[in-house]
This record gives structure tokens, C-alpha cells and sequence, in this order.
DNA sequence: TATTGTTATACTCTATAACTATA
DNA sequence: TATAGTTATAGAGTATAACAATA
């Protein structure tokens, strides 16, 4: 009885090529995604970091900085600044909670409220240039995806 | 004749979420990602920049440094460290070529030749661990969804 | 002129530890 | 004890500009 062999051997035992890992599509991805957003919103010296914390404050109304961490993975640390620029610029208010008094009740001045939707709209069609490469039904999946992921990890 | 509305208007004009965007999802399973290799590579000092460049290294045995931030997207001025530490570490040899003086011919040590399929190794055997949530399939779709983005951004 | 390797520099994002004030 | 906001600090990744040597 003859041995039959394979034709192709896509992947050699210890032999896997940087082209197979996830993890490398995944940064390449990710670094031309935001640099393309800098390119896109340098004017407005907006980041990507600080346009998500916006959306969230955006989306969730009244909520902590605290809170907005967790939504966003970010350290408590780390979003100090942003929001001290924010609220130098005018984009956010403060209020304390009567409460609660080691918090801060977040929410959107009436500027970043109108200036907001504008912003979202550029970014939305800043995605559709930068994914022009995949379907409409391939982007979902690909979100899809890629929550499946980091929600996984977490 | 009476107007049928939509049961469910997923996206309204102007409204779009944060969780809609496809580089929120791309930041946070990148970072996730990056996360994961750094708490696996502690022991060895061994970082995902640096790693890309010793497969890189090994997969175009003779390339040049200008070569490979070519292939990974890196800016020259940052492969330098990089390579020096990893000749510092005995890792990497490099060779000046006779027919062009401006330029060095990188190959992997004797010592890298017998790390590097352990190290590849476990970095799929990682990527298995944190993907656990997608099928195989659905990690070559991955894969290939991103590389069609960031290959058609550059 | 163009390319290679390099130095210098700066910025963003991320992580950790520790403090204070409140709960 | 635990949490919220904060300060300080460090490190990795990325980007730009410029230089000397070489092509």
C-alpha cells in the first residue's frame, strides 16, 4: 500500500512565518488605522484615545472617569491629562456629586456636543476610505472579531 | 397606503457608536495582543518589535536593516537599537558587503538558530490561548482581513 | 542625487506604584 | 478596607529631521 503524500505542507512543524500570526496583522492593522486618524484630525489636534474617551463620555452621560476606564480598558492614571486638556478646551464639565464626593459626574460641554457629531461623521468616512479593501460585510466581521478577541482576553 | 416603518434602525445619520468602529476593536485586541506576548516573554526580555525582526532576520537570511523596516513598517532610525541589543546579546551577526559599503548583510547567530522555533512556538501556542474564542477558521479570516487593511493603507 | 546606517529628539500610549480624600 | 482621582515615573512604539559615508 503506497503512502500518499500530501501535496502541500502549508505549515511545518516550528516553521511558522510571521505571515501567520495573528498578532502581527493585528499591530500593522492597528498602527495604519492610527495613523491614518492623526493624518486625518491633525488640525483639530484630536487623538484617537481621547476621540473614544469623548464618545464615551458621549455615550454614557453623567458617568465617572473611573467608570470610563473600565469601559475602555484605559488606566485611571492615564486619562488624567486627557480630560485636564479636555476640560482646558472647553469640551467637558465636571460636576462633583453631591453624593459621593470622591467622584466626578463627567459630561460634554454644549461645544463638544455640536462639534461632536461632525467629528464622528469624518471618522466614520475616514474608515470607509482606510477599509475600502472589504466589503461592508467584511468590516462587521472583521468587528466582530476582533471584539470576540479583546473581550475574550480581558 | 400607510408607511412601514423599520422595526430597528441600527445606525441612525450622525449616530455612530464607538463600538461600530472598527479601529476601537483594532486598538483594543492590538493591545490585548501586545499585552499577552509581553507577560509571556518576560523571562527572555523578548518584546513584539523585536521578535518580528528576528523572524524577519531569519526568514531573509542576508537582508539588510533599510530592508526589513521595508517588510515590517518600521522607520530605519528605530530598527537601531534594536539590532544592537540583539548583537549585544549575541543573537544577530552582521557582515559588511564587498560590493556595497553602505549597507550590512544581517543573519541570525548559531544561538538565535536554536532559540528562535522554541520562541515561534510558543508564541502560536499563545495566540491559541488568547484566540481561544475564535475557530481556526475564523483566526485565518482574521489574519486575512487584516492584511488586505493595513497592505492597502500602505 | 539617492540610499544606508545612524544620532537626536519628541510624542503617544501603556503600566506601575503610591498618595489623599472619601466611602 | 475599598474606591476615586491624582501625581510621578518608566518603558515601548512610532515619527521626523538631520548627518556622514557610500553609491
Amino acid at each position: 500500500m503506497p503512502m500518499i503524500q500530501k501535496a502541500i505542507e502549508p505549515d511545518v512543524a516550528g516553521e511558522s512565518r510571521l505571515e501567520d500570526l495573528v498578532g502581527y496583522h493585528l499591530r500593522r492593522a492597528s498602527v495604519a488605522d492610527m495613523n491614518d486618524f492623526v493624518r486625518c484630525f491633525r488640525a483639530e489636534g484630536l487623538r484617537p484615545i481621547p476621540f473614544s474617551v469623548l464618545c464615551a463620555i458621549d455615550e454614557q452621560p453623567g458617568t465617572t472617569s473611573a467608570e470610563i476606564c473600565r469601559i475602555l480598558g484605559l488606566q485611571r492614571a492615564n486619562i488624567v491629562s486627557i480630560l485636564a486638556e479636555f476640560d482646558e478646551r472647553g469640551l467637558i464639565e465636571r460636576h462633583s456629586d453631591p453624593n459621593d464626593q470622591r467622584i466626578q459626574r463627567l459630561s460634554l460641554s454644549a461645544e463638544a456636543k455640536s462639534l461632536l457629531p461632525g467629528w464622528r461623521a469624518r471618522v466614520v468616512e475616514r474608515e470607509e476610505k482606510l477599509f475600502h479593501t472589504l466589503t461592508a460585510g467584511e468590516r462587521r466581521t472583521l468587528c466582530e472579531l476582533l471584539a470576540r478577541v479583546w473581550k475574550g482576553a480581558e
